[in-house]
DNA sequence: CTGAAAGCGCTTACAG
DNA sequence: CTGAAAGCGCTTACAG
């Protein structure tokens, strides 16, 4: 079936291989009648060029790599399915890296360098400014383009596609305290995420403007874990409202709220982060912005394309609306 | 930095390409004073081999093709996470691809062969025998090994990594009848899936041979589609036990039943499949049948690389262990 | 143990 | 518009 290579078509239709390869590459190079007989050959051999040989002689891949530190987080899937989208539309394949250790992470870049992709995308929400340097520097030095998707940075020169984390954090920490709640408590994780400080920089902004105390109450991601953290939490503490980094944590919080005898959103008003299905299958159901994960993959790709094919780029750091989305929880 | 070539080293070792080629390949040929030379030269120039390259010359990408119909699935990352890690550990890269019509199926197998990977790997969860054929069919056409990953087949010569789905549902279903229940539904997916219709089977024999009337309800897995469904259902319908083939399904289930001034557990029990993290941060939290994604992925991966050397692999169907998490559901 | 040479399947100037 | 030839950066028999 396709094992047919560029030197059976060529002696099947009588042409040389190079011009088989010009009716693939720039057919408007060849004759018409030349072209038809070499495409109609190409058909019934059931011809697809050798993807390694073509990017060997043309150094050129059309593959983007996609580097991913937790890759089983909820979000990635959805992304990728943005990026995945928009890399077919396009013709790029998609290479899958992980990063696991931030010990090996230049080893690791080393290696996808190595892998001669066009581009990379790098999906993270966790990374320092450190790293983003040596990141940026290390795709420099091989001139290949790449775009930060999700990632919260302060450097100006970055291509990256994100929301305004700052913002968001700072408009529903408005939100709660316009609606008269007081002591308002900011839930993160303790592990410090990139977007997840910016989100506290909004909060810490909000609550200083409206002259109250800002308070941040560190914990885990896992249910098993910041459940019991939330049991001891509700024992000393006052609390009138909270807003959690994720939508998981929130309803975990939530939970633990009403089986200590507080009533939501009447005594306790609960927001969370990303507009996840946990938003709609708690209850009551959670108010959460909303944050366009899919479009954040997309774009990134988009933008990717543009950057590998060395056109202009007006703009290489984009910010994406978000919203927050109203439910019962406040 | 690393653009240096097979070259560059030979020319700085003062030995010939082959010989650099030989430390890298098969070292044990090459006199130790030599390789140890080359090595050195190696880590000098931070020389890494052109992945592409070598790919061309030896025939092997030593990279391994991931198939996934919808990618945006949660269940997807986590088992992604699993392929990954092996992959690595085995020196695999990954590409990634996406099937979207069930019309182009067959276009974009032929893609994946055209990239000339080493391997592949099918996750899909709906694939029906005949697509399955056809896939097989390709596949060992062209002589490539592939597996497939949570796919339920009768095919008994395909590879594949999975759960019993079939005992599964037999089991929970079991469990209810046990309990008393006698008005036990299937919460089903409009959409056939291959893992669904297993579900259904197991769920089926069990109420046949408890003499009871086998009842599947089919529905959306978007929340904001199947919760009408179910108000109408509870309009109308007597229940006092189901079963969702997803834990959101059975928590959007739980949700109405309870807005419908429903017991639960008291007077209807509700199970679910894949014990998500819904099934912990719903209220009462749910029963679930714990699905092993992660070694789903992790397992199908090792085997892929065992049939890609040529190993002799004892079985190549795969049945990984469930277990039912109890929780308060039921 | 090492080197010279052919070859992997393409692309792309260079001639004509 | 088309073909002959060099070259992409490696691997791998084949000699020695």
């Amino acid at each position: 079936m396709s094992n047919a290579t560029i030197y059976d078509v060529a002696g099947a239709a009588g042409v040389s291989l190079a011009t088989v390869s010009r009716v693939l590459n720039s057919p408007e190079k060849v004759k018409e009648e030349t072209r038809l007989r070499v495409l109609k050959v190409i058909k019934e051999l059931g011809y697809r060029p050798n993807v390694i040989a073509r990017g060997l002689a043309s150094r050129k891949t059309t593959t983007v790599g996609v580097v991913i530190s937790d890759i089983t987080r909820a979000s990635v899937s959805e992304m990728l399915g943005g990026i995945a989208d928009i890399a077919e539309k396009y013709k790029y394949s998609i290479k899958l890296f992980t990063i696991h250790d931030e010990a090996d992470v230049l080893d690791t870049l080393q290696n996808i360098v190595a892998e001669q992709v066009d581009g990379i995308l790098y999906l993270n929400d966790e990374l320092s400014d450190k790293d983003v340097e040596l990141i940026k520097r290390m795709f420099n030095e091989n001139k290949i383009p790449y775009v930060f998707a999700n990632v919260a940075t302060s450097d100006p020169i970055v291509p990256t596609v994100s929301i305004d984390y700052v913002k968001a954090g700072y408009e529903i920490t408005k939100k709660l305290i316009e609606k008269n709640c007081k002591d308002i408590y900011l839930l993160s994780t303790a592990r410090r995420y990139s977007v997840n400080d910016k989100k506290e920089e909004g909060y810490t902004k909000a609550m200083v403007e409206a002259k109250l105390e800002p308070m941040i109450f560190r914990t885990s991601g896992d249910t098993s874990i910041n459940k019991p953290h939330f049991e001891t939490f509700f024992a000393d503490i006052n609390v009138d409202g909270a807003i959690a980094v994720r939508d998981s944590i929130a309803v975990s919080f939530l939970n633990t709220a009403i089986n200590n005898g507080k009533k939501v959103p009447e005594n306790l008003k609960i927001a969370g982060f990303q507009n996840t299905k946990y938003a709609t299958l708690s209850r009551p159901e959670l108010t959460s912005i909303d944050i366009p994960v899919y479009d954040i993959g997309a774009v990134s790709m988009r933008l990717l394309t543009k950057l590998m094919q060395s056109q202009d780029v007006e703009n290489t750091r984009i910010i994406l609306p978000h919203r927050i989305i109203n439910r019962e929880s406040i």
